[in-house]
DNA sequence: TCGGTTAATTTGTCTATACATAATAGGCGA
DNA sequence: TCGCCTATTATGTATAGACAAATTAACCGA
């Protein structure tokens, strides 16, 4: 067997790779209950045999499987069913901007206050930094079909962000503009429900004490944090939602 | 080159497997901006004479980078660095017993209320099936240290899980019980504020019209409807949060 | 100049093999 | 029987080579 490919005449009915068939196949196994949790997975060689073809490939399936949490490997021992994971879930906290574009709404934002300030100690708190240095503080009110949609309030941290003095931001709202310029590598996200108090009532046109969900986020770049930003949408207008599939992306 | 493993003595002070070391050293260099977004990352053979080792495993670091989504590889043209993403983060929506025991806090529940019953057609809708069949309505009050900590209202489709007709829910509550008992496929999440009801005010000891964080999850076996589930915490108590670093646990 | 054909490049997948590593099972001696 | 050593097994990593597929670049004729 020294060919590069599969010799079966499936090959032009499925054009899936080799590993990515055994894959889905084993991912489906798992899913339908055939092999509960706990049971052992064939050993490579068998899995090899099963599917004609070489144990790298059987491989490379299984450490995608083991990767996403299917599977459980252990040397000498084998692969084994995991139990049900944890519900972890994937949350799509988009940029604002494209958020209202995909709704197919059009899309303004207003800086409502703009602040170039030595940092308080409070920004220092919200930035989880050591005091000192300037912050931009920025409050920005955001509309879809010119319904105020959402309050933004920010602190960015002028040492790691300098170029945002001069930023009038004026074609982007300062969350996109901040995810062109400056490439990120942590963040961090709270999400709380509280009643609208009259400053964020008025912004967004509701009755003071609705329900509101605030979305915090702070974002780094290695140990320092590039800015903080609070995120407060009209409750029962506004909901976080998600899909999951354990295991991931395996099937995209 | 024949030899399975490397040569070099750094062998012996670094455990780590090449492609690891590769991946890595990728990831700190667009982690940092040294490689900005949209550039043009060197190709596999390129690579492979740098780190001098074979094609196979720089494509094992290039592929993995590419899954997480920090790099772009396209044929012919190459490998290039990705915009930053939208902001994707990953929610742990815990098991609640695993949730408030995680918290060392003690850990208890009552059954409000428990109610087999036909399929109503508001249940259908919540389970977005077809109506038909019977259902376990539950209400469920969990507590942490004896403080009221989160209402949960459930429903069961008990074509799926017939075992709960017959279960008591004594040691496990009905959220941690379905995870030991039936393997799921996909869950969808619904993260809501609003504000208290007099019902859930009581339940949870707290002012009506106070601030709650509502947490909907509908979970599938394949195409079926398992359950659905409704978890109300006070606003001002509860929070989710989650941490994300791009690229996902590429660094564990 | 336009348009289509051909060549070159880069990634994608696969094979066969090799050695390393971890963990278990079994055997053996004290 | 206990503890240690050894053989076995299954996974983990790595290599070199091969062909496939998808684009892009270059070329060439009308």
């Amino acid at each position: 067997m020294a060919k590069g490919k599969a010799e079966s005449v499936s090959e032009l009915v499925s054009p899936l790779p080799r590993y990515l068939e055994i894959q889905r196949d084993l991912q489906a196994r798992i899913a339908s209950g055939q092999w509960i949790p706990g049971s052992r997975v064939p050993a490579e060689h068998e899995l090899q045999a099963q599917y004609h073809c070489s144990r790298m490939t059987v491989n490379k399936a299984l450490s995608a499987l083991a990767k996403a949490g299917l599977i459980i490997r252990r040397r000498r021992s084998g692969s084994f069913v995991a139990m049900p994971r944890s519900q972890e879930t994937i949350l799509n906290i988009q940029d604002i901007k494209a958020e209202i574009l995909a709704k197919g709404k059009a899309y303004r934002f207003e800086i409502l206050t703009r602040q170039e300030r030595a940092m308080t100690t409070d920004d220092a708190l919200q930035l989880r930094v050591t005091p000192g240095g300037r912050v931009l503080a920025l409050s920005v009110r955001h509309f879809a079909n010119e319904h105020p949609f959402v309050v933004e309030d920010r602190l960015m941290n002028l040492a790691i962000v300098p170029a945002a003095r001069e930023e009038r931001f004026v074609v982007s709202p300062p969350g996109t503009w901040l995810l062109d310029v400056v490439p990120w590598t942590n963040a961090e996200h709270v999400i709380q429900a509280e009643l609208a108090d009259q400053r964020i009532a008025t912004l967004l046109g509701i009755p003071k004490k609705s329900a509101c969900l605030a979305i915090e986020r702070r974002t780094w770049q290695g140990d320092a944090t590039i800015t903080w930003v609070r995120l407060t949408y009209p409750g029962d207008r506004h909901q976080l939602t998600s899909h999951f599939r354990p295991g991931g992306p395996l099937i995209p």
